[in-house]
RNA sequence: GGCUCCGUGGCCAAGUGGCUAAGGCAACGGAUUGCAAAUCCGUCAUCGUCGGUUCGACUCCGACCGGAGCCUCCA
């Protein structure tokens, strides 16, 4: 079964099939640096990472690109409101970004060219498309003539027709088309500024993207991503530049992630309102709500950093897999919190296996590579037979269109199945006898194999022990002796005295055959 | 108005032209436990509405209802 992915371009899912056999070049844009990240930042860097992930696992040499945008309207104008420069500002907020890619495990980015840094090739094909009549300046500033370029409106379904009814944007006097979109703009006083053949000015929003790629990835790239909202002008504007420019096919794929939506602040938009059209004020009202809901320039969207302070950077990275990646995705809190809920199963497997084996799920070393991987075929335990029927499942979805959230349930039915092995072999109770262990070894590197892949549970929660905690424990370990003494002299009250009032602490007692643990939450 | 997309159990969420429609959270029953906790076993949906195509559709087509995004430099 081959590797299917979803092309923006076909609207349908297509064999995967790159320019180079055995390699990949991907290119995310990246973020406007003006101000925090918030959430909905970082679900296109998490999906694309789990992506290149698993193209790296199924045998792919995969170069990632993640451009960051310095120098834009935005950008200046909150450097002007805030009154640092806008080299500072984006300096600021690059590493913020940086930071927050960081704690979310976000690793696989191979190159982040910075626009700032690439005015040059930006110039050269601007240069091109005036050459080709691709082009025409105008009073200091150069647009795309859009009318010139035959497929315009391919990615995102327009046509020029339907642009000229749909905009109400009032043209530049001189532009030749409505639709025609700046690629150079001439400076303001007081603006950065590039000298270019065309007078002072700064690149256009569009074309930074298109001469990145071009000179890292090279004229044709396998996979452009990014958030939908860029599907159109962005991606189509980009598309339009490259092709005329290079006279070759820009992408092969377009990947569109779902956008994150806030849910729960506010009511829902829509409710019980009547058919369209007839009450201006509550369609007024209606969009008013709607734009609250969006996270994208709201300025009540928490940032990343935020979020952090409340949830695990790596229950997010799962609640954000756990969706189909061209799904949109309601935010609130309370999701946050049932998924990770759902995930402390995992830590408690993660544990039991640690007291089991005496190794820890963390230290072991999977295969990294699909062929590599083992098969379980061959194998006699009926558990391996289930392994290798949940490996393939695994693998099923990530092979149609990146199904992470078929992934991750796969993930919940391993965990169910080691589960069940370790209480029908009775492995927890102290049992002297290890001749079921290694079975149970191959389903633990089997479950670090596959969450390794999605990026979670890579690494331990960090167990900062201080001086608190040491004597916490201690105190602990009395507490748990003397309710040892009681239990053993059938005083439960004092017992379950205890317990719940530990309890009310948000401790939590486990009395097992042969020991009492205790945990916090 | 134009262009996309979505509507699966109480909530979240995979998926498929025809075997028992994944999984999570919640709930309930049972095993286990002194009682709990954790774990295991089990119960809980006919897939927005109405038509059509088909031997057969939740899955394809149409209409309608409801929701989202874009058309305004928002990932």
């Amino acid at each position: 079964m081959p590797l299917r992915v979803y092309n923006t371009l076909s609207r349908q899912k297509e064999d995967f099939q790159t320019v180079t056999p055995g390699k990949v070049s991907m290119y995310l844009c990246g973020p406007t640096v003006y101000k925090p990240a918030h959430i909905g930042h970082m679900v296109g860097p998490v999906i694309f990472d789990t992506i290149k992930r698993y193209l790296t696992y199924s045998g792919y040499q995969v170069t990632w690109v993640v451009n960051i945008t310095d120098v834009d309207d935005k950008l200046i104008n909150r450097a002007n409101e805030k009154g640092v420069t806008v080299d500072a500002l984006a300096k600021e907020m690059t590493q913020d970004y940086f930071d927050n890619l960081k704690t979310m495990a976000v690793d696989g980015i191979d190159h982040f060219p910075y626009a700032t840094q690439h005015i040059q090739e930006m110039q050269d094909i601007i240069a091109t498309l005036i050459e080709k009549g691709f082009a025409y300046p105008l009073e200091g500033d150069v647009y795309f003539n859009c009318a010139q370029d035959a497929d315009y409106g391919k990615l995102s379904g327009r046509s020029l027709e339907q642009l000229l009814v749909g905009t109400r944007a009032e043209t530049h006097g001189g532009k030749r088309h409505p639709a025609d979109f700046a690629l150079w703009k001439g400076s303001k006083p007081g603006e950065p500024a590039w000298p270019s053949p065309w007078g002072p000015g700064r690149p256009g929003w569009h074309i930074e993207c298109s001469a990145m790629a071009k000179k890292i990835l090279g004229d044709s790239i396998d996979i452009h991503g990014g958030g939908l909202d860029l599907m159109f002008p962005h991606h189509e504007n980009e598309l339009a530049q490259s092709e005329s420019c290079t006279g070759k096919p820009f992408a092969r794929y377009w990947m569109h992630n779902g956008l994150m939506q806030a849910s729960g602040a506010s009511g829902k938009v829509g409710g019980g309102h009547d058919k369209q059209g007839d009450k201006p004020a509550d369609l007024t009202a209606a969009k008013e709500a709607q734009e609250a809901n969006k996270l994208a320039g709201s300025k009540g969207a928490a940032s990343v950093k935020e979020l952090f302070a409340k949830h695990d950077a790596e229950t997010i990275r799962f609640f954000l897999l756990a969706t189909h990646y061209r799904s949109p995705i309601d935010f609130s809190d309370d999701r946050i919190a049932e998924t990770g809920k759902s995930l402390e199963g995992f830590h408690r497997l993660f544990e039991t296996f640690e007291r089991i084996s005496g190794n820890s799920f963390y230290a072991i070393s999977a295969g990294t590579s699909r062929d590599q991987s083992p098969s379980f075929s061959g194998e006699s335990s009926p558990l391996y037979l289930e392994l290798h029927e949940l490996r393939r499942r695994y693998l099923e979805s990530m092979d149609d269109d990146f199904n992470t959230g078929g992934a991750v349930g796969v993930l919940f039915d391993l965990r169910k199945t080691l589960n069940a092995y370790i209480s029908d072999q009775k492995l927890d109770t102290a049992n002297p006898d290890t001749s079921h262990l290694p079975p149970l070894k191959a389903g633990m590197g089997l479950l670090k194999e596959l969450s390794s892949i999605l990026g979670v549970f890579r690494v331990a929660k960090p167990k900062v022990k201080t001086a608190d905690d040491a004597t916490l424990d201690g105190l602990m370990q009395l507490v748990i002796q003397i309710r040892a003494d009681a239990r053993k002299n059938k005083n439960f009250a004092v017992a379950d005295l205890i317990r719940n009032k530990l309890n009310e602490l948000k401790i939590t007692l486990e009395d097992r055959t042969d020991q009492t643990l205790w945990r916090r939450g």
